[in-house]
DNA sequence: ATGGTCCCCTGACCGC
DNA sequence: TGCGGTCAGGGGACCA
């Protein structure tokens, strides 16, 4: 479910409700995530969260006896909500602090995963990333000389972590289409300049998306359970057949690497 | 290394 | 109303 803006969107949400405040109890009513919630989360009891980081989808909650590595999965959400709530049959795991609230997570589909980790950023899943689409280095040079000789498809390399992270479904199809770029052709044979294109493309759709609060189709909602405004912002994606926002020709959904692709057949080449 | 496929899981939706 | 099939925002594991 959610792509880099809607963990950003959750990380800014839940930030300032739980920063310093004091762990006091771990409620794990369903270990069987992706992996198995991390034991270790135990060791937050009696310390309070230094710092709420995101890396790629994952975010980062660091204590000083080590830090949680939380992934929403695809449908994934994380709530601040007083600790007297019932939780639903879906909301797997509680961090519990001091003022009577809770950190909830729910996540019908169990993709999601609650990991521990002294050194998040040297964690297995993490030290292999790719650069943040933000970061200086992403830029059409860097995503030129990544596609150097790849015959997949380009929506394959954008969505690829190690190249650059964050990008998921959605914003990889508006990104092409903001872009003028079509999703299956191959990585290796675009220039340069479209390449610049691109990127600007992925900061650009990706800054917008966090300024709506994120994309929700379903599941995904933020930290005060309202949903995210991009939905309407949408270009291409789940509008096969409706009008391309730029021309006017019908858009179309085709599959490249088992997921939903949406593209106008006119503007991307 | 690269590219392609499968699968983890629940729920919503659609056609019959 | 029930039933079966399809699809869903991620990404690790495995194969050639």
């Amino acid at each position: 479910m959610p792509e880099l803006p809607e963990v950003e969107t959750t990380r800014r949400g839940i930030a300032p409700l739980i920063l310093g405040r004091s762990v006091v109890a771990i409620d794990v009513r369903e270990k069987r995530l992706r992996w198995p919630v991390a034991p270790q989360l135990k060791r937050l009891v009696g310390t309070s969260i230094d710092a709420v980081r995101r890396r790629a989808k994952y975010l980062l909650l660091d204590s000083e006896q080590g830090s949680v590595i939380m992934h929403l999965g695809m449908s994934g959400s994380l709530r601040v909500v007083p600790c007297d709530v019932p939780p639903s049959v879906h909301d797997h795991v509680d961090i519990v602090f001091d003022n009577r609230t809770c950190l909830r997570l729910r996540d019908p589909r169990r993709f999601g995963a609650v990991l521990w980790s002294r050194d998040p950023l040297q964690h297995k899943l993490l030290k292999s990333l790719g650069p943040e689409p933000f970061d200086a280095v992403f830029d059409g040079v860097y995503l030129h000389a990544r596609a150097k000789g790849r015959k997949a498809a380009v929506k394959s390399l954008l969505m690829d972590g190690r190249v650059v992270v964050g990008v998921g479904n959605i914003y990889a199809s508006e990104s092409l289409h903001a872009a003028g770029i079509h999703p299956r052709r191959a990585a290796g044979r675009i220039a340069l300049p479209r390449y610049q294109r691109l990127s600007d493309a992925v900061r650009e759709i990706l800054t917008q998306a966090i300024g709506f609060g994120g994309t929700t189709l379903r599941d995904f909602s933020r930290a005060d359970g309202k949903p995210g405004y991009f939905r309407h912002e949408l270009a291409v994606y789940d509008r096969a057949g409706q009008p391309c926002p730029a021309c006017g020709t019908a858009l179309r959904q085709e599959t490249i690497g088992q997921r939903s692709t949406y593209y106008c057949p006119r503007c991307q080449h």
